[in-house]
RNA sequence: GCCGAGGUGGCGGAAUUGGUAGACGCGCUAGAUUCAGGUUCUAGUGGGGGUAACUUCGUGGAGGUUCAAGUCCUCUCCUCGGCACCA
């Protein structure tokens, strides 16, 4: 064993020894408990940060424990490979995507091996590749013979003068990022997953994941957002077809002074003709983005069509009005109002002129000035005809159920989710498997012409799709009847691929089906790990693949992950890492510096997993401290000592207080490190207890063969404890420690339960509530002997001189509260 | 705007079930080692008062419940994440 702790030398040799010996490699064994331990798989940028370093850390530490314990594990790793970043370089540097991402993802590979991350890395896939897609788009044409695929109108952001459409992230302050002209909403045709067929389950079975934060659920449920209401028809004064509204607040029906459609609804446009201040209206909302947030933080407005709707009840006529809120794509693109009892149409009413009529009181009695704000939360129905007096719940049935029998409305459950856009108009990404057939119209690509194939040899000339200007691609056959047709030229939303890659790991060289028997065994994903933005989108996404894949029999269970570790930022200097910001701090540079442990053991140890991660150099340096403090202890009890073994069994029962001390506190150290790693996965809190022992392990000076057992029992537990987070320098430490077998096949060790007794323990005495003194008392002693040997305290004493005893808490092992 | 999370010493954080606030690490101070710097070791380290024993204040802010509150309740301020075409 060398006297320096040496990383650089050591570290190669242990991911030799992995290699070398296929350690990782996951093979299915009926007879064997599996786990599979995934981690969210990145995009190929072309260099990692410390994101995705904390992340893979915390799965690699599950892995690595879970194997300890005996599991057979699969901890797999690959490349979720398309996506815009790839298209932004072919512009700037004239780079096919495709070799810019393969460049990447080779060079990525070198890193993630060099942190040492036990990946099984013959499964490593990337999901560009078309032996990875070919199987979605099978998955679509299946989806689309179920009736789970259908094409419809969308809004997107649309670039006037590149002519192409942007992403979100590519719109700036309402312009284009790279022309610079203001971006339009366009509706354009695209294709839509069914996700709300399946909004039902995916929201009840968030009640059997107990495995996930419940905030992540929370956060699912409100994006779900089941609500039941009336769907309500307003005929139009004049016209032959009625305005459909939904509403979860039919009680307040009466109320309602306005009607508002989306300016992209048929009636506003309709009423356009003939009406330049509506037209120009209307030209002038097409100016706003397609983001949420944008458009709820807009200001409302809105221009009267001069249409007039039927109130379903009272039969007065009320306004129509085109408005910027409203949006064509959510529902019917029209909505009921109700100034009194909402707080946006109460806004919206001022500022318009239109009348308020309140309809529901205060339940208690109380006066609402409805003047000042509406009134929102339900209550007793007043001036409503026959509904007058009703409380809101019982006005929600009356009103419904009248609605219902005049058949101008009848009860739904609505979601707040909305099907899943899956079109995108880029190059970089899956082609859809479509043909347009001039008489077949929409045919879905049969199976035996899959994979359609995205060309990979491009030059982008601007920024739009190279696709579109390559008729090879684009003209083709219709599959049906053989006549000229055109290919979709959309691609993917690369959601699509991250949401089924955790079931294609267990097979994927599988080249003639999705996937094979081997789902059975890894199915579902015991531990998933990844970052808390995806808390929604990717992780309902994936949930909703996964039951769609469960119903045509391809994979088991009901859900893919069963627990969720959602992990937080890192930071520097309060702010998340990013170019942009120019506070980035490149993993690999640490690496070099200190080596894969140092930089892994940091990243442990300086928050709990689920919380943002301040960088700090110092902190940095204080866990290679650590590691070199380990090494300098293992160094001097082998070398010092020599390897001579003296059996502990036959020594314990001679202990002094010291050891027995010290013994003590290293199964302390084990019980708790278990508990932090297997049940709270709580790494610094462990990380911390095994450096409270090391400190003791220092202060632990006896030359005595029973301190040498001793120690030898403590720096084996150590080492265990600490090889799933730092496995280079526990690799080559267990060999030290005499041990032929590699530390990754260890077994995790076993707290000791008569090492754990103590005869005495420390209470606090408290005085009405403020500490007074310790006292030590037997760890068997009653109620009485505590309480007497509290007061017999002369600092406890003091404070209850004079002063009658009223009440006497005693909390075992804990503390005495004496309230006077 | 809506949904979610967080706020504890100079800094990162600990306190797991309402029961000693500040474990562990960083930083800082002092001493030892060293030719020196670095390294390493030892001790100290929330604010105020006190030679000390001890005492008092203290977990974003304001109230409340309790023998006891960082932890539970009400209100409030600030920071961060997501909001459907960034991944």
């Amino acid at each position: 064993m060398e006297e320096q702790y040496r990383p650089d030398l050591i570290e190669p040799q242990a991911q030799r020894f992995w290699e070398e010996t296929n350690a990782f490699r996951a093979v299915e064994d009926l007879a064997r408990e599996k786990f599979y331990c995934l981690s969210m798989f990145p995009y190929p940028s072309g260099r990692l940060h410390m994101g995705h370093v904390r992340n893979y850390t915390i799965g690699d530490v599950i892995a690595r424990y879970q194997r300890m314990r005996g599991r057979n594990v699969l901890q797999p790793m690959g490349f979720d490979a398309f996506g815009l970043p790839a298209e932004n370089a072919a512009i700037q540097n004239a780079v096919p995507p495709a070799r810019w991402t393969y460049d990447n993802i080779r060079y990525m590979v070198g890193q993630l091996k060099r942190l040492g991350f036990g990946y099984d890395w013959e499964r490593q896939l990337a999901t560009c590749h078309p032996r990875y897609y070919r199987w979605e788009q099978w998955l679509f044409t299946k989806l689309y013979e179920k009736g789970l695929v259908y094409k419809k109108t969308s809004a997107v952001n649309w670039d006037p003068v590149d002519q192409t459409v942007l992403a979100n992230e590519q719109v700036i302050d309402g312009r284009g990022w790279r022309s610079g002209a203001v971006v339009e909403r366009r509706e354009i045709p695209q294709w839509f997953l069914r996700i709300t067929a399946y909004a039902e389950e995916l929201l009840n079975e968030l009640d059997n994941l107990p495995g996930w934060p419940e905030e992540v659920r929370t956060m699912q449920r409100n994006w779900i957002g089941r609500s039941e209401g009336v769907e309500i028809q307003f005929a139009v004064d004049g016209q032959a077809d009625p305005l459909t509204v939904f509403t979860t607040r039919p009680d307040t029906l009466i109320g309602v002074t306005y009607v508002a459609v989306a300016t992209e609804h048929p009636l506003a446009l309709a009423a356009a003709q003939g009406n330049p201040e509506l037209a120009a209206f209307i030209a002038a909302s097409r100016n706003t983005m397609t983001a949420e947030a944008a458009l709820e933080t807009m200001e409302k407005k809105g221009v009267v069509t001069g249409l007039q709707a039927l109130h379903p009840i009272t039969g007065a006529l009320v306004p129509i009005y085109a408005a910027n809120f409203v949006l064509m794509g959510y529902g019917s693109g029209a909505v009921m109002a109700v100034p009194a009892h909402d707080q946006r149409d109460f806004e919206f009413a001022r500022k318009y002129g239109i009348p308020i009529r309140p309809v529901i009181a205060p339940a208690d009695g109380s006066i609402w000035d409805f003047m000042t704000a509406a009134f929102v939360t339900p209550g007793v129905l007043a001036d409503s005809g026959p509904f007058t007096g009703l409380t809101s719940a019982a006005a929600f049935d009356a009103i419904a159920g009248h609605l219902e029998a005049t058949g101008r409305g009848q009860r739904q459950v609505h979601y707040r989710l909305r099907d899943w856009g899956v079109s995108r108009q880029r190059y970089w990404g899956a082609p859809i498997p479509m043909v347009y057939c001039p008489t077949c119209g929409d045919v879905p690509v049969p199976d035996d012409d899959l994979p359609v194939v995205l060309p990979e040899e491009v030059t982008f000339t601007g920024v739009t799709s190279p696709l579109k200007g390559m008729p090879d691609f684009h003209h083709t056959s219709c599959p049906n009847c053989g006549t000229a047709a055109e290919r979709e030229t959309d691609t993917f939303d690369t959601f699509i691929e991250s949401s089924w890659y955790y079931a294609r790991y267990c097979a994927r060289d599988q080249d003639g089906a999705m996937f094979d028997e081997r789902v059975n065994y890894w199915l579902p994903v015991d531990q998933y790990i990844g970052g808390i933005e995806h808390a929604v989108l990717h992780l309902l996404y994936a949930r909703f693949f996964h039951k769609v894949m469960r119903d045509l029999g391809l994979v088991p269970a009901n859900e893919p992950f069963t627990r969720l570790l959602t992990q937080g930022m890192v930071l520097k200097d309060g702010s998340k890492m990013s170019k942009s910001k120019g506070n980035t701090v490149d993993p690999q540079e640490m690496v070099e510096t200190y080596g894969a442990d140092t930089v892994r053991l940091f990243m442990m140890f300086a928050a709990p997993p689920e919380q943002s991660l301040e960088w700090s150099d110092a902190g940095l340096e204080g866990a290679h401290r650590f590691l070199k403090r380990l090494w300098r202890l293992v160094w001097t009890h082998v070398e010092g000592e020599g390897a001579a073994t003296h059996l502990l069994d036959n020594l314990l029962d001679n202990l002094t207080t010291a050891q027995t001390d010290l013994r003590r506190q290293v199964h302390h150290t084990i019980a708790k490190a278990s508990d932090d790693i297997g049940r709270r996965m709580t790494f610094n809190t462990t990380i911390a207890a095994v450096m409270e022992l090391i400190n003791a392990l220092y202060r632990f000076e006896d030359p005595s063969p029973t301190g040498y057992a001793l120690r030898q029992e403590a720096l084996e537990a150590v080492v265990r404890l600490l090889a799933p987070i730092v496995p280079h320098v526990t690799h080559t430490l267990w060999q030290a420690l005499g041990h032929a077998d590699p530390v990754i096949d260890a077994p995790w060790p076993e707290a000791d339960p008569a090492a754990l007794v103590r005869a005495q323990v420390d209470l606090v005495v408290q005085v009405n509530g403020k500490v007074r003194a310790h006292i030590a008392v037997a760890v068997d002693a009653g109620h009485a002997d505590i309480e007497a040997a509290a007061k017999a305290d002369p600092n406890v004493a003091r404070y209850l001189e004079g002063k009658p005893v009223r009440k006497v808490i005693v909390v075992p092992g804990r503390l005495v509260n004496i309230v006077v």
